[in-house]
DNA sequence: AATGAATGAGACTTCATTCAT
DNA sequence: AATGAATGAAGTCTCATTCAT
């Protein structure tokens, strides 16, 4: 419903009547919309939390693992419509709520943490954040992204840490 | 009005109110909320950019060009909730709509642009979603972040370019 | 509320107002404005058609019949003012949008099998006719109309069958 | 406008914008919105009953005029939606209101007129109420009917006259 | 424990008219 | 004489929540 709709266009009434649920159900199971919402997004972020660790558990060698994080940026993870949305969401939220926040800083932990699988912690932190910007100009910016920039801006950081 | 109570929480009644003007106003200036909004947040990105480019045309050096960069990420640009809250309310709509999208276009050929006084095409791309990428971690993070970490990214970043 | 004011002049607002009902009621219990005018529209046209159903059921031979047919013309159905102006509410709507004409359609349905009471199939349908253009012009004229000519108009169409 | 949008769909706005005409001259020019749907039905009703002088004027023996007013229901004044849709919208507004039934009132007159160039005024009066409530059942019912209903009607009124 | 009827607040728009220019 | 900017009233609809059952 969050992602068709946004948060602004998702009320009791449709989430009640999705779910063919009585509409007194909702503010009698939930203390009120914002429960609601963050049971939600409390889902979604694990979920896809789930998968990143999915992905770089994949991979074998600090080679498998640095063309995991390429392909989570030009395929996986907001490859759809649905969690880039869903995605922008929260952060939305999150800047403004701090129990928005405690999701997101949940979720941003556990990426590092799978990162921290192949890459030191620094580097490991650098990934995430580079991931997390290069997927959002990909998907805000109208004119195409060469994968190649994303490939050598992973080289770089993940070079960098050199002798 | 929208960074104080959201996108949500911006009625044209509230920003009628604010304004100190009549109701009717709004849909009589506006075509209507869409209008506003575009109209505000084309005015939002417009202005961050603006300071972008300022920052970026100081710098007389590669060195203090990646000093303006490590300075942008961990005071700058979001370092008013006001401006961290605002450009995730205009990702939030430019995920979701074409229109907005092409706000956040033309914000980032801008900041491109901007980089690309000091840096080649290449890096200055990966540094313009670097520092996306490390701002809203740092935002949305409850754990403190190191300055070190983006001293050291946007380090790489830049001298991978290097032999 | 539509007899008084038209169907211009009935807004939710008026109707719950007379209804001493909050405005908000209005939406819950009919889908919308459109659904409450129809079924405002179809008590009213069944009401009409039970009184026409009544009348020609009291006849019990063909003179009867004939007498019934032009007092409902220059007496009955039209008699108030309340009726005529309902009706050509209801036949404008049903110039322009098909559920209406379904009212309509069963209104004169209805009237025709009442006629076919006494009257050959053919002749109810033209008696339903000539009635309801004879009562219009009756209405929406301004010279006052001989009510002879509907006792003639009535005795060639019932004679008309003849020999 | 009228004929699409109905009187009540038919704003001083979109009159303007239709006309290409600025909005202030509405009220400028015009009373009211009163005045200007007065206007409109006048030149409505004057143009419908040009055509209906034309139809009769051109028949030149009591079997063309049969089959010119057989050919007017059939056919001709209501063949169009525009016409029937606006014919009501007129009606419904003179049965509410006196103004409107002067153009109604004029209307018909001129309708019994021509007519009577080939009936006697009593046949004439029953013919013009007899195309008014046929089109409008035929209009408003959404069973098909039968062409020789209207042919058998017209001969019985006009052939009742008979010694 | 669960429901659904009901409500009051508030959402956006459209409108005819006024009035300063 | 003509305009168009501006307004206040009124339009419909959606909503989260309450509460009697």
């Amino acid at each position: 419903m969050i992602a068709e709709h946004g948060v602004a266009g998702t009320s009791a009434r449709r989430v009640a009547a999705a779910a063919d649920v009585p509409l007194g159900s909702m503010t009698y199971h939930f203390e009120g919309m914002d429960e609601l919402l963050r049971e939600a997004f409390g889902r979604f972020s694990r979920q896809v939390a789930d998968q990143f660790e999915r992905r770089m558990s994949a991979a074998t060698s600090i080679d498998e693992a640095t063309d995991a994080v390429v392909s989570l940026i030009t395929e996986d993870v907001f490859g759809s419509k649905r969690e880039l949305v869903l995605s922008h969401e929260l952060y939305t939220l999150a800047a403004r709520e701090e129990p928005y926040r405690e999701l997101t800083s949940a979720w941003m932990a556990r990426s590092r943490a799978a990162l921290e699988r192949h890459f030191d912690p620094l580097t490991a932190r650098m990934l995430d954040a580079s991931i997390e910007g290069l997927t959002i100009h990909r998907a805000l910016d109208i004119v195409a992204h060469d994968p190649e920039v994303t490939r050598e801006m992973v080289r770089r950081i993940v070079g960098g840490v050199a002798p």
